[in-house]
DNA sequence: ACATTAAGTGATT
DNA sequence: AATCACTTAATGT
C-alpha cells in the first residue's frame, strides 16, 4: 500500500484530496512502539502528529515526575497543543508518548502555515479538534471548581465547632450530606479519608475534630 | 432477640 | 462525585 492510499483509508474522509496529497508527499509515516516518547517537554518540535493507527497519550509531568495524562489521541486525531505550536515558541509544554504500538503520521511544522491557507478541510480539522479538546477541558475544570467535597465537609465541621464551642460535633453523615447538597455515601467517604489522615474521629452520631 | 437506623464498601456510571 | 446494592455496626424496645 502507498503512503498516499495509506492516508487516503484513514483520512480520506476528513481531507480533501489536495489535502491528502500534500500531506503524503511533505508528511512522513512511521511505526512507534508502546512507550515512545515522541516529544518530550521542552524539546524543540519540527514535526506535528497525528495518529494513524493506535493510541497516543498527552501527558504533562510533574515536579516529581508523576505523570498526568491529559488526553489520550484516536487515530485521526492530533494534539492540539502542538498546533499552536506553529504560530509561536516551537517548544514542547508537553510529553507525547504512545500508548500501545502505532502509525504515526509526523508532518513538518515548517509547513503548517500553508495548509492552513490552502486547505478548508484542514481549516475545519484543527478547529474540530480544538473543539473537542476545549470540551474535556470544561469538563475537568467543573470537576475541580465544584467536586472539592472533602475541603467542605471540613469547613462545614470547623465551623460546626465553632458555633458549638466544642471539638465534639453530634450530627450524621446523612444529615451533613443535606446541607452539602451530596449524597450521605459520599459524605461516609470523605470522612473516612479525614480519619485516616488523622484529622477527625469518627463515632455514630459524633465527629471529633483533632 | 429483633427491628431500626447509621455507617462502611465495592462496583458502576 | 453520584447512585445502587449490599454488608456491618450501633442502638432502642
Amino acid at each position: 500500500m502507498t503512503k498516499r492510499e495509506k492516508l487516503e483509508e484513514i483520512l480520506g474522509d476528513i481531507f480533501s484530496d489536495k489535502l491528502l496529497d500534500d500531506l503524503a508527499a511533505n508528511g512522513r509515516i512511521q511505526k512507534f512502539e508502546e512507550g515512545t516518547h515522541i516529544i518530550s517537554r521542552g524539546d524543540m518540535v519540527e514535526e506535528v502528529p497525528i495518529v494513524l493507527s493506535g493510541t497516543a497519550k498527552v501527558v504533562r509531568t510533574d515536579d516529581k515526575g508523576e505523570e498526568h495524562i491529559l488526553f489520550y489521541l484516536n487515530p485521526t486525531e492530533a494534539c492540539t497543543a502542538t498546533f499552536s505550536i506553529c504560530s509561536d515558541s516551537k517548544i514542547s509544554e508537553i510529553d507525547f508518548i504512545m500508548e500501545t504500538d502505532a502509525e504515526l503520521l509526523l508532518y513538518p511544522v515548517k509547513l503548517m502555515d500553508s495548509l492552513t491557507k490552502e486547505f478548508p478541510s484542514w481549516r475545519y480539522y484543527v478547529c474540530r479538534n480544538y473543539g473537542s479538546r476545549m470540551k474535556e477541558f470544561l469538563q475537568t475544570m467543573d470537576t475541580i471548581a465544584f467536586m472539592k467535597m472533602d475541603e467542605r465537609i471540613l469547613k462545614y465541621l470547623e465551623k460546626a465547632s465553632d458555633a458549638l464551642q466544642t471539638k465534639t460535633i453530634n450530627i450524621t453523615h446523612q444529615e451533613i450530606a443535606n446541607d452539602l447538597s451530596t449524597s450521605r455515601v459520599v459524605v461516609s467517604r470523605l470522612l473516612k479519608q479525614l480519619e485516616k489522615e488523622g484529622k477527625i474521629q469518627l463515632k455514630r452520631n459524633r465527629i471529633e475534630l483533632l
